[in-house]
DNA sequence: CCGTTGCTTCGAAGAACATGAAGATAGACC
DNA sequence: GGTCTATCTTCATGTTCTTCGAAGCAACGG
């Protein structure tokens, strides 16, 4: 088996914390979303992204805030683009990305969907 | 002491991927706590802990819906625990776990609000 | 056509994590 | 008090992740 891409869109599952006990399968797949998430150097990359000018932003604006070497940058960018939460887009010389607005809807969805449950129960 | 205890809702900071481009104490705080939920096995056990009725349940309930031992799934309770995503009280025989709202919805929050402004600028 | 710049993939070293086995602790029951 | 069950804590091991350097494409300018 190769690399398969674990995307959090994929089957659009309502997947969430509240209702049924959450199968193996919906948790594998919203784990690999959060996993996404779970790096400082990532949660900066969706930061610096989204507070771009225009929201979107080219691979030598990220690596200028960071004090990590490029192959490692663009390493995070793979992961977090195989995780489905942003997207690349060639125009020209550089290569601009931008934050996919309903993959982070989703991750957060299922957290607040709980949350919101349980101030009801308590 | 090494092992410092990282809490979600630490020092209530109003952490965001919008905004500010998010500093790095800021991201490590939260990549903390969502790579607490990066794990099938954790979020399996947070929604077991909130669908148990009382949304409490004893970690007796727990080990039975997993295919992991006991020791692993404590170890796993651990990481939940110093996240600051669960809390446990000892009644009698049995530890009775349950779900921390405020914690989840923290970490909701900071991708909810990208989620938003991504929406509003789109 | 050739060199430069931007970004990615490949390969590898080191750290961190998940899991299980064995031992230790806390409470319940006789 | 003694023993049993339930849970937690080490310790060891295999796997995965992060990071970097080197090399490989793609686009622009001479």
């Amino acid at each position: 088996m190769s690399k398969q891409e674990l995307s959090i869109v994929d089957g659009c599952a309502p997947a969430a914390l509240t209702g049924p006990p959450l199968g193996p399968e919906d948790a594998a797949g919203l784990a690999a979303g959060f996993k996404a998430v779970a790096d400082p150097t990532r949660l900066r990359l969706l930061s610096l992204i989204g507070a771009h000018a225009g929201g979107e932003a080219c691979v030598c604006d990220l690596t200028a805030g960071f004090d990590l070497s490029g192959p490692t940058i663009s390493h995070h960018l793979k992961v977090l683009r195989e995780a489905g939460l942003i997207s690349g887009e060639r125009r020209g010389t550089w290569i601009y990305y931008r934050v996919v607005p309903g993959a982070l809807a989703t991750l957060a969805a299922a957290l607040t969907s709980a949350a919101h449950e349980l101030e009801v129960t308590a």
